[in-house]
DNA sequence: CGGCATCCCTTTTGATACTG
DNA sequence: CAGTATCAAAAGGGATGCCG
């Protein structure tokens, strides 16, 4: 470990990952490539449109996604991940393979009560 | 990417590692190895007690971090990360160095303009 | 020294209705 | 289809006082 702890810049990379849906919206987006808005929101079923709108605006701003937008009627809306967006694949995949082996570690926990 | 979305267990990790302070109180503990309350307190000069104790009460929760305490008078309590707790230093230090890499790329995203 | 309890404010998220 | 707007609920965090 040879961070200084005063010059922690970790939460710059959670502010762009955290949020309660914004995760699965990038698995998805970095499984399935290019997804239009309704795509995604059936997709994560239990998201509100108001929810889907705002993380994807968020992580536009920062460069993960791009947003293209068709003129026309009916409007479609296509997202995808950004190559820069790419640089956090890998921490998501750690972070995901963590978190696996910490549900196992809690249950593990629980079994020698 | 071959993480099956609907089973992406980020927000496992994510929990563990989010709270306004939890990233720079596990810096400090993976850098200093041991230290007591009250020195963890001034090295974060803007946290209050509250939030101080409750991170440490998750983190314990957890198995992230050990707490001992020496029954004495004056109280002296001890914290530091345990063996399973160093398994999240990767992650930390590579959000540190996507933070960082992000930062420049904001900043070169304002200076085009 | 290392807390806990209480009150309060802010931020995040959800429910619902409406629209070009 | 892909959003906005509004209101309400919930979660997160801060300020302050008290305690063994």
């Amino acid at each position: 470990m040879n961070i200084e702890p005063e010059l922690c810049q970790v939460d710059d990379a959670l502010d762009i990952i955290v949020g309660k849906w914004k995760p699965i919206i990038l698995l998805h987006l970095m499984k399935n490539g290019t997804m239009r808005f309704n795509e995604l929101k059936r997709s994560i079923p239990k998201i509100t449109q108001k929810m889907l709108t705002k993380h994807l605006r968020e992580l536009e701003e920062e460069d993960i996604i791009q947003r293209v937008v068709f003129p026309q009627v009916p409007p479609k809306v296509e997202y995808s991940i950004t190559e820069y967006g790419r640089s956090l694949e890998k921490i998501l995949v750690e972070m995901h393979e963590w978190g696996t082996r910490h549900r196992l570690h809690k249950m593990e926990k629980v079994e020698k009560r």
